[in-house]
Order: C-alpha cells, then structure tokens, then sequence
DNA sequence: CGCAAATTTGAACGTAGTCAACAAGTGTGG
DNA sequence: CCACACTTGTTGACTACGTTCAAATTTGCG
C-alpha cells in the first residue's frame, strides 16, 4: 500500500478487507464501507483520538497502527479494555452515550478515518447485511471481553499474561501473515499490567517465569512464543474469531 | 398479567417494553417484536437453558425471572458473566459462534420466549431501526462488561460488592418500579462472588463490612441501600442506562 | 552523549484465599 | 409436625499471591 498523507485519498478499505474476510462482499457493500474510509488522518503515537467522558462527534475505522481504548478510576489507576488492531471500528460506545465511556489513545502512530454518526446510520439502513455483520462484530468483541472478565476474575497472574501474549499475537497476525512465532509487542510492562490487572513489577515477574520456563522468549523488545501449546493450556486461551457460524446472515443488497 | 401455562398465547412483548422506553415504536415494529414472543416456555430454577460449548439453535426473550450467563474454567471455578433480567436477549453469541461461549442459567423460575435464527435474520432485515437498537443495545452490554473489568481489574473486594449490589437493583428496578432501597436479591454469597471474582466466605467479610459501616442492611434474604450516595462512591458505579443519545437512530420503518 | 523512561530485583506488607468447624436456614419425607 | 439432610451463611486461624516501596540497571531517544 503506497504510503499517504493526510488527506490523501486512497482505495480500498481496512473495514472491507476485515468483514470480506468472513463473507463475499457485493459491489455496492464494498463501495459503502470504502466511504467510510475516504478521509484519513494520521495521529502520533500517544495521542488521544477520544477522551473519556467528553461527546465524540465522529466514528473511526483503524487503518493504520496499534491503538488501546481505556478508562481510569477515581484513584488514579487504569484499566485497559481493549487494544485496536486495523480494520477495527472504534467509537460506536461514543455513539450511543452523549459522553463517551472510554478513551481512545493510539499506542504507536496511526492512520484512522473518521465518519459521522449519519454516514453510519445510513449504512445500517442500506446495508442490512452490513449491519448484521457489525452486530456480530459487536458479539464478537463482547465474548472477547467476558474471556477477559474470567480471566481477571479466575485465573493467575501467570496465565493472564499468557493470554494477553497469545492474543496479541494472533490478533497483529490478522493484519500480517508474516508474524508467527516472534513479534514486537510495542506494549510496556505498565500497560501489560493495566490490561491485565497487575502492577508493572509484577508482569515483569511474570514475563521472567514464563521465560525461565521455557514457553517464551524475549530479546530487543520482541517475544517468542517458544511453546505455544503449554501457554495456551496456561491461559485457557480460545480465539474467538474462530469457530463462527454466519450461515443465518440477510442477503446483501 | 395473568398467570399462563406452557404454550399461551399473550399479547404483549417484554423486548417492546425495554425498547419503547428508547424510542416511539412503530406499530409495524411492536408487531415484528410480538413475534418473537409468541411461544413461551416455563423454566425452573437451576434449570440450564444452553450450556456452553453445545450449539444453540434458538434465541431467547426473558420474559420473566432472574437469569444468569457463565463460563466455568477448566479448575473448575465459574465465572459470572452477567445477569438476565426480562426484556433480555438471550443467546445471541450462540448465534454467531457454532458452540455457545457461555452457558445460561436460570437463578429462579423463568419464563423465557424461544425463537429461531431465521425469525432474528429477518427482524434486522424488515427493521433497521430495530436493527440499530439491537446494536445499541449490545454497545451497552459492552460498556456494562467494561466496567465490570475495570472493577475486577483494579478495584478492592468492597468496591465490588457495593457495585454489584447496586446494579441488581437498579436493573430489578427496571422492571419492578415498586423496588427502592431494598430488594431481595436471590443470589447465594457463591453467586456473588463468581461474580465478582471473589470467594463465598470474602463476600461474607465484605456484606458485613458494608453492615457495619451503615453502607446497608440485611435481615431475611433481603438488602437494603441505606447510604446509596457512599455505596456509588465505594464502588465507582455508573449506571450505563442513563446517559445515552439515540438521536441518530434511522427513521422507523 | 546524556537524560528520561522502562526494566529488573529485593524485601516487607496486606488483601484475599484456603481450610475447617459450626450455625442457621430450607426443604423433604416419615 | 417433626426429624433429618443439605445447602447456605458465619467465623477464626493460617497461608499465599500479588502489591508496595525502593534502588539499581538497562534501554531508547533527542
């Protein structure tokens, strides 16, 4: 994809490519999703998109990058919901509630392409299938985050790591074939923790025990998965963008 | 409403109830969400609707009753994904994954309205208001689970309670409007603290911290909010009912 | 190169878990 | 109507996982 500037215009569409993964798109269907892509703008790595508890005019689609949406607690402390990988639609909670419930920050520099709130009504409207399909990405995400709620409620501090390795990995690999074992995490220990629930020291003990274990490997701020087997069995690990049924989905238009 | 036995016919629609608190709905649409009640079924309690990893074949109103989703893990522990309250879909992640992430599970004797996926496929199809809505209300699902990790995350064991207790009756208010500070809530402190990610024995330590503090009563299976203002602090609790902007919901069909 | 951020490690502490015993309900059948 | 069994709730003593605090070291960036 040829590198673009800020305003620039280009073909194509991350949310297409995402949804085209999981059924065969029509003309009109592509062409909708490519305009929510027509604008871009490029943000800097920790800059915040949206704030939490201010109204966000707009949606986005993730082109671009690693981006994290979270919430911070009167005590100060954080709690990383999510982390957003391109193709990923970010905002619709800010859509629904006048003052957006979390916040939106871009872990490294990004490319997202903002909509309006009518431009995404008009898609649900023209587009049943579509709206279908957002919904189930809605699902999707809600299953990814009660595995995660099990996870902080009911496992290790060990397996929780684990887990968010495992799913960081097969998550970038959605985006690049080219990962497999290794990958840059791009994430610090401070924000392992925070997505995790522990403190920063003690991911570190974490990464170091998983390591001297033999089931990762670490160096120049990249991990190998080295036994992927016994991690996923120490993490309880399920990818929920497997195993999907979508033969009850509308006919397109 | 009058007492019905298995296979009546009411008229009514719970779904219509909780959706027409949001919008004016279109005489079109309440009869597109009647269908989806037609059949009934009665459940006891402790009665399994769907169990996680079997295929679910059908969608679910809860008409009445408390229910509850959970996944359990392979120590056996269980996580308490979320409670069940009428005018609830039930079961829509069975319908996009081939087996269900999660088991749902009656808490007391229930009355739920089954329909199947075709009957869901088309609702979104002929109603794209509806359509909206359902994913409205799924980004409020999220936002709910959200809090609920940041609670587990990064709050103490008291501070989940305290939320926990709120949002029961808050959503039981929902529906019963008689409910203010005190409410039966029908969950054993097992319950609780699967949902809460605690143990039974630590949410008896802490409903009895919250006694003696003056945060709330008890006495016959009943509680009762005497400092709401200091519970909501304790547990930094939003109600993710309130707040929301519809206003660019599509036009009613 | 120099500074700030991130990582690493150790020691002490505290919240919540575990185990165990008992009490209080709750429902069932005799 | 009571006796019995079983579930739920209550309490105490002990344990352990993860936090806190502090300091040293490494990394990466301007």
């Amino acid at each position: 994809m040829p590198r673009v500037g800020e305003g620039t215009i280009v073909s194509g569409s991350c949310l297409a490519d995402v949804l085209g993964e999981r059924v065969e798109l029509t003309p009109a269907e592509k062409s909708a999703l490519e305009r929510l892509e027509e604008r871009q703008r490029h943000i800097r790595r920790g800059a915040i998109l949206l704030r939490e508890n201010e109204s966000g005019g707009e949606l986005f689609v993730l082109r671009k990058g690693l981006m994290m949406s979270y919430v911070l607690l009167d005590d100060g402390s954080r709690q990383i919901l999510r982390f957003l990988f391109p193709g990923d639609m970010l905002g619709i909670s800010s859509m629904i509630y006048r003052e957006s419930p979390e916040t939106l920050c871009a872990l490294s520099d990004c490319v997202v392409c903002p909509f309006d709130h009518a431009a995404f009504s008009e898609l649900l409207t023209e587009h049943p299938r579509l709206a279908a399909l957002i919904l189930v990405f809605s699902q999707i995400e809600r299953v990814a985050l009660t595995d995660r709620l099990a996870a902080l409620g009911r496992t290790s501090a060990k397996a929780r790591v684990a887990a968010l390795l495992l799913d960081l990995r097969n998550r970038l690999r959605g985006t690049d074939k080219s990962i497999d074992k290794a990958f840059a995490l791009g994430l610090t220990q401070e924000e392992i923790g925070d997505a995790t629930g522990l403190t920063a020291v003690h991911v570190n003990r974490m990464l170091r025990q998983l390591e001297e274990e033999g089931l990762i490997g670490r160096g120049s701020g990249r991990v190998t998965l080295i036994d992927e087997r016994a991690l996923a069995r120490a993490a309880n690990y399920v990818d929920r963008y497997e195993g999907l049924d979508l033969s009850w989905l509308p006919k397109a238009r």
